[in-house]
DNA sequence: CTGTAATAAATGTATATACATTAAATACAA
DNA sequence: TTGTATTTAATGTATATACATTTATTACAG
């Protein structure tokens, strides 16, 4: 539906304007059915990106800046989601030996697990939530990479 | 910048993920400036929208269920947000005549004068932060509206 | 070496999202 | 008309974002 129905709107006079919008109601739309998905595994969807970046690593542990920087929100705060993954056991946190001021995190068998459990909903998810041809899905790629600059 | 160099990650498997993971960065660069831009207004980005919203029936009012229906994120909670703007000043709220389930919410001159300051540095804004062409907006507009089915 | 700057992580606070529950008012079927 | 269901708004709680500040450690200029 276009936009401007979903949210009973009168016509963009601009299209940036316009395309602002649509992004972030169509985040929104995405992260509520995210929030649904994970939900079953005591998972936000910001707690499963920190543990794929995890096991992108894996066996290696990540250092917290490290998570941060590969983080999709940038001004989100890996130590306290770190410390959220802890408590449920799929990370484990010990000083790093090298630099006492870094903290380097594991994910756990547990994490992995989860993880793994997860993996073919999540790619019918990605699938069923973006109701794209393949080739559309690589445009819409192109656009978001030129939009940022 | 390519998302999978902007993460530091290896390139996606598929192209839905890529565009799911895609869809939450881009997003997140767009809020954290929106934020700024807002900030010395003493306004979040959705207390903006729901200005936006009040003043598109202004002078009539807007039920808060009504706000609800027409914000961008649908899980939002248009009740404390509007008790928000009411402690800035920029809104009214009286309770309906014709339905006292209902509360009747008003943008105020100080709420409209607010926007007004505002509107052309959005403008500016929102072409500055969406590196396209028009017809390149338009193109995303159309994929972002089909990809929601 | 010493002191200052820079870096890493944690923490504090305000706002917002996600979702469940409650309270009041209204709609509507029996 | 009465009782049940529905609707509207408010509220409670957990999580996350945005950003400032603090603490500990390391880097590095003098």
């Amino acid at each position: 539906m276009k936009i401007e129905e979903e949210i009973r709107q009168k016509p963009f006079k601009d299209v940036y304007t316009k395309a602002m919008v649509n992004l972030l109601y169509t985040h929104s739309y995405l992260v509520s059915r995210q929030s649904r998905l994970f939900k079953p595994y005591g998972l936000s969807p910001e707690q499963y990106n920190v543990l794929r970046i995890l096991r992108g690593k894996h066996p290696d542990p990540t250092t917290v800046s490290s998570i941060q920087d590969r983080m999709l929100n940038k001004m989100s705060n890996a130590s306290r989601l770190v410390e959220k993954l802890k408590q449920k056991g799929m990370v484990e946190r010990k000083e790093c030996a090298e630099d006492r001021r870094q903290v380097d995190i594991t994910i756990t068998d547990k994490g992995l697990e989860t993880l793994s459990r997860l993996e073919n909903e999540v790619k019918l998810f990605n699938k069923d939530s973006i109701q794209l041809s393949e080739e559309e899905a690589n445009q819409l790629n192109g656009l978001l990479d030129k939009l940022r600059g």
